[in-house]
DNA sequence: CTCGGAATGTAGCCTAGGCTACATTATGTG
DNA sequence: CACATAATGTAGCCTAGGCTACATTCCGAG
């Protein structure tokens, strides 16, 4: 695909502009794992009743290190409380914050639906877009959805 | 905000479906930097002539270190070229993943903007989602733009 | 009630991507 | 043409988020 020569490159935002609109990208970067947790700790708890280590690591596709590990960080940010061998539950803080990213994914799945893209792939690509959806964003999503 | 019971957490999806869409995500969150340096580059190198550490890292709002060191990893990826004191330009390589990010950004901003997003947070918003739109997405986004 | 396998936890290693502090090179101006 | 200053590069440190290997704990079957 070669560039459409009447459409240059040379819109380059002003700097300040553009270093501000990575740095979000980046801030929203870090605690989208956390994110993901919460959302997974709350559907497991939710449905089955418990959340083990395993099977978090099964569902996200980790090594259980790796899970274990990030559970002692959602622990650190007071989402999460967890005994040793006893399994992992979410604190207010971590319930309210699995509602709103829950509610968020959904939205976007469905804008991406409404839009034309397939199942799957909205589900799929969901996953990473819904991380960098900003509260004006989202709303204006919840708007499209409810006007059509 | 609280779930509604009507819509019961329990639509988890199959354990091996859920942790490929995990992976998918954090395997596009890995190569996302490199795609935002090169398109970065690719513009500084049509508009004004030059891409240097320094611009390119303020642009970024990174210290021109971290610039410095992406700019090493995009060398050994052999996207870019550079000799010391001399700045930076793009392989082949670089130039068609520059043009291909450039064309998935412009689709993303645009259908954002048909949502209903304002300006500025499609831009912001943009720069983080369009790493996580796959292919197939982004045939639906530019369907969507088309026949409208 | 013991004992073996599964789950859990710990330790240590790696890379990416930030940073600061310091060293080196280029360059424009007096 | 020298030298101050800005740009560039290097070194070393930190955290997040992966991993493997090993240690510990739990629990159900015999």
């Amino acid at each position: 695909m070669v560039e459409n020569p009447t459409r240059p490159a040379s819109v380059l935002p002003a700097e300040p502009t553009q270093a501000s609109r990575f740095g979000k990208a980046r801030t929203a970067q870090s605690g989208a794992l956390l994110e993901d947790y919460v959302e997974l700790i709350s559907d497991l708890l939710g449905t089955g009743g418990e959340a083990r280590p395993t099977d978090i690591a099964r569902r996200l596709g980790v090594a259980h290190a790796t899970a274990i590990k990030t559970i002692g960080r959602l622990k650190r940010e007071g989402l999460a409380v967890a005994k040793p061998y006893r399994g992992v539950f979410l604190t207010e803080a971590g319930e309210s914050l699995a509602a709103r990213v829950r509610a968020r994914h959904r939205v976007v799945v469905d804008v991406l639906l409404a839009v034309g893209v397939p199942f799957e792939a909205a589900e799929s690509d969901a996953e990473g877009i819904e991380h960098h959806v900003s509260d004006v964003t989202l709303a204006a999503f919840a708007r499209f959805l409810a006007q059509r």
